[in-house]
DNA sequence: GTGCGGCTGTTCAATATTGAACAGGTTCCC
DNA sequence: GGGAACCTGTTCAATATTGAACAGCCGCAC
């Protein structure tokens, strides 16, 4: 059941208007969506799991650079001029996720000033999370950046219980969404564990201070 | 008289559909066009000149995360939802800026579906280019993201001739806009002079062997 | 001219970050 | 059960980066 975050009211009406012309299909975890440097012609939709957006570079190196979850939408620049696929998109988890072809979408862009609108707003909200993500790299050690993807995934700043269970990623993972090395994530976790910021004993658990320390100091 | 990229083809439709709704103003080198925290209530044009993004961090660092040139728009951000602005908008030389007001461009979305697909693209673009310069600081170096940057203020990469004047921009700017210090800059561009990878006497000339540079090694 | 402010070149020690390596766990598949 | 593949914790030397500081150079206003 989507969450009750802003993305989400808009997702409803999204699908409301795109109605029938999309199909959904489910994905095994780590299964890839589509690749980068396929040809884009479609957007898709979380129905239900995770969706990570991963950028190979020409040294072999991996960033990840988006995390999409219940309720998020992703695949937008099937929309631009070129049409190609800038990352690859992979389910984590078993994840179920709806595909809407570029066409469709561009046909209700075309009727429906409203959604075009909707479309408009979600566009920017895109940027403006991509700016805060730009932003941090340029302002913040890896330390702080660590600190706040993880109380990113475990939805602090959302209206939704931050409590919950936090999506599982390895310290791998967040090496590749902070742009920094595994041996690092692994020392400040424990640095975290010891200020008593985190849990992590199997499944990870964010404190609240770890807000506050992200904040001051 | 604007070139011949992509975006300014764009442009020329964009304020053909906005007509007489606009306003202009001449800005001097340094003058603010709007501030971090103003309310967003318009949009902007460059007719002439160049625009500078600045953002404040809370530790008083200072970061650039884009600069305008002739036949951009920016300042989009106030279609957003909370229409704050995010950044500070600052002329860099003399500058000729139109303005555009917020209902006006939503107004002209919901009556005309080619602006607003026109207006999806433009974003899409912006998305594109953001997502560049986050995957320019999570793989490379400061070196090379200085001489990407220089590429790119020298215009290599366009359909325009790239041998053309550079925006001059100083040492302590480009050191904000590549997320590093000045002294750094300075350091790395003697070593592209002494390379011969720009000239560098007054005025800042950026020679083909930098992209070379960028690609290999 | 004088002085101020901005820009550049340069140094340097303190700090942050990398990348490779090794060991010990777990999970999962055959 | 064996083993492969993954995950974590840890070390360490090599390297990159910071931030402060000082000096010289220019343009410009008074």
């Amino acid at each position: 059941m989507p969450s009750k975050r802003t993305l989400t009211l808009n997702a409803r009406m999204f699908l409301k208007r795109i109605g029938s012309h999309k199909t959904s299909r489910e994905y095994r975890n780590n299964e890839v969506i589509f690749s980068q440097g396929d040809a884009a012609d479609a957007m898709f939709y979380v129905e239900a799991g995770n969706v990570k957006l991963t950028v190979l570079s020409k040294r072999g190196k991996k960033a990840v650079i988006a995390i999409f979850r219940q309720g998020d939408f992703f695949g937008e620049g099937c929309l631009g001029t070129p049409s190609l696929r800038m990352s690859t998109a992979t389910a984590v988890h078993l994840s179920t996720i709806t595909r809407v072809k570029k066409a469709t979408i561009v046909r209700i862009i075309h009727k429906d000033p409203v959604f075009a609108r909707l479309f408009i707003t979600h566009l920017l909200s895109r940027v403006v999370r991509i700016e805060e993500d730009l932003l941090d790299q340029l302002f913040n050690s890896s330390e702080k950046r660590l600190a706040r993807t993880l109380l990113l995934l475990a939805r602090f700043g959302t209206r939704s219980k931050p409590h919950s269970a936090i999506l599982k990623v390895s310290q791998g993972t967040l090496a590749e969404m902070i742009g920094t090395t595994r041996p690092r994530v692994s020392f400040f976790m424990n640095r975290f564990r010891k200020l008593g910021l985190i849990d992590y004993n199997g499944s990870l658990r964010v404190h609240r201070e770890l807000l506050t320390f992200l904040l001051h100091e």
